[in-house]
RNA sequence: GGAGAGAUGGCAGAGUGGUCGAUUGCGGCGGUCUUGAAAACCGUUGAGGGUCACACCUCCGGGGGUUCGAAUCCCUCUCUCUCCGCCA
């Protein structure tokens, strides 16, 4: 959540950067900046009479002590009657509180400056384009009749055992996924990112400290027996290695990767866009993490969006990244660059990554902080990306290397897979 | 699933109603000594709110209660650990 000192600091502002991402933050950033006009006002009176009451609290107790019983009882009535007016300010207090917590967890982070207008995907702006578009022939197939035609990915199957959105993997087929995996994991670990293997269910707290809770409540499968839920991301998990914690400034940037099983229940979505691996349930990840001081957040953005490229490069893919406009911007998000790769079947730009810096928006609600030179602590940024997600990537490998002998495997992966095609 | 124990500052671990925001040890930081380091010794070291800065206030897992006064007593919730059972 925002702080409310950026807030104080100047709200105009803020509110005229929550209208980049579309958002109208005027009623909500006014109410807090005078709640909180509120709320330190009955603090101070309240601060004051706990002030009293402690010290008469103290001379009850040496009076007690002397044995002077009936002044004692004396100082307890004015006890008493202070007490009685302490109960409306503490009321005061805890509802001005309340409703500022509520307030900013409802706002989402603001744009930073780099983030363009706009108001939905079609504003996105195209930054940089790298790979070679494949040349397919007209009777190109698509990568779910491809599945199909080498028997590698098995969509029926799944549908029978847990149902669409959950495909089944197999011989070759399940081989490249590891194969993937493997590949982004010593990729990111050439990088400096440490390895994590993560929990693929988390708690209530995780929830709210990456900001999936409250607001996407439905976007993730809960299990309701245990109140635990199933991460839709492993940025989920490892970002709450640091939820509560204060690190020594020596200690950053933390750099961490972890591959996972991603669990979303996509609730609403329809159409085309979920045919084959396009949209699904339950897909694989290799995600980067970054914690780092805020004065080297957009420089450590930079090396993330340079290492995802890379990726695509050794990949032998097609893509484009995108520096997402302020109105298809995440809701926790500060900046967005979305990295598409081109599935030429399809004839489509399907995203398999997604690289944000959340500067201390995540830090603020996860207490994530460091201690600088000052002595004091700060917030510090949180930043993720994939690197990368793989269905999308598995679709346009399929597609784009397909041939009359069969699927091509790009070189880098073929140490992995230990095949050079899939016929 | 059954039985028991516990939750205190970065960590370990005292503290059972009145200067306890908390003894002590380790760790961290600063210093003395040393060519340097280690050892030893001295000092310092929780977080949040509030203030120009102080003062002051809050926090001993969460919530509620008793009391003039609670880390300490009561209720409740959550979590952790140990043993048994089941099991990869």
């Amino acid at each position: 959540m925002l702080t409310l000192a950026l807030i104080k600091e100047n709200p105009e502002d803020v509110i005229a950067r929550l209208a980049v991402k579309q958002f109208d933050g005027r009623a909500a950033i006014e109410r807090v900046v005078e709640l909180d006009k509120e709320r330190r006002a009955a603090q101070t009176l309240r601060d004051n009479q706990a002030a009293e009451l402690n010290k008469l609290a103290a001379r009850i107790g040496a009076l007690m002590k002397e044995g002077k019983k009936d002044e004692a009882e004396a100082v307890k009535a004015e006890v008493a009657t202070l007490k009685e007016n302490n109960k409306a300010i503490d009321e005061k207090l805890k509802s001005a509180e309340d409703e500022i917590n509520e307030i900013l967890l409802s706002v989402p982070n603001v744009p930073c400056k780099m983030v363009p207008e706009g108001k939905s995907a079609a504003d996105n702006v195209v930054e940089k384009t790298g790979g070679v578009m494949p040349d397919l022939p007209e009777d190109a197939l698509p990568h779910w009749d491809l599945a199909k035609k080498y028997n590698i990915i098995d969509f029926d199957l799944g549908v029978k055992i847990t149902g669409a959105g959950f495909p089944v993997y197999r011989g070759k087929g399940a081989r490249l996924q590891r194969a993937l995996i493997q590949f982004f994991l010593d990729e990111a670990g050439k990088a400096g990112y440490e390895e994590i293997e993560p929990p693929y269910v988390v708690n209530e707290a995780s929830g709210y400290g990456t900001g999936q809770l409250p607001d996407k409540e439905g976007q993730m499968y809960h299990c309701n027996l245990d109140n635990l839920y199933l991460i839709p991301t492993a940025e989920v998990p490892v970002t709450n290695i640091y939820r509560d914690m204060i690190l020594d400034q020596k200690e950053l940037p933390k750099k961490n990767c972890a591959y996972s099983a991603c669990f979303r229940r996509e609730a609403g979505s329809y159409g085309k866009d979920v045919r084959g691996l396009n949209r699904l349930h339950q897909f694989d990840k290799v995600e980067i993490v970054r914690i780092e001081k805020p004065e080297n957040s957009y420089a450590a953005l930079e090396e993330m969006k340079a290492h995802v490229q890379g990726l695509l490069e050794k990949l032998e893919l097609p893509w484009h990244i995108l520096r997402l406009c302020g109105g298809d911007m995440s809701f926790t998000s500060a900046i967005t660059f979305d990295f598409e790769v081109f599935s030429a079947a399809q004839k489509r730009w399907l995203e398999v990554s997604s690289v944000s810096n959340f500067e201390s928006y995540q830090a603020n609600r996860l207490k994530c902080r460091y201690r600088g030179d000052d002595k004091k602590t700060h917030l510090c940024h949180t930043l993720n990306g994939s690197a990368l997600a793989l269905p999308r990537i598995m679709a346009a490998l399929l597609e784009n290397n397909q041939t009359p002998e069969g699927i091509k495997i790009p070189k880098v992966l073929q140490k992995y897979t230990g095949f050079e095609i899939i016929d």
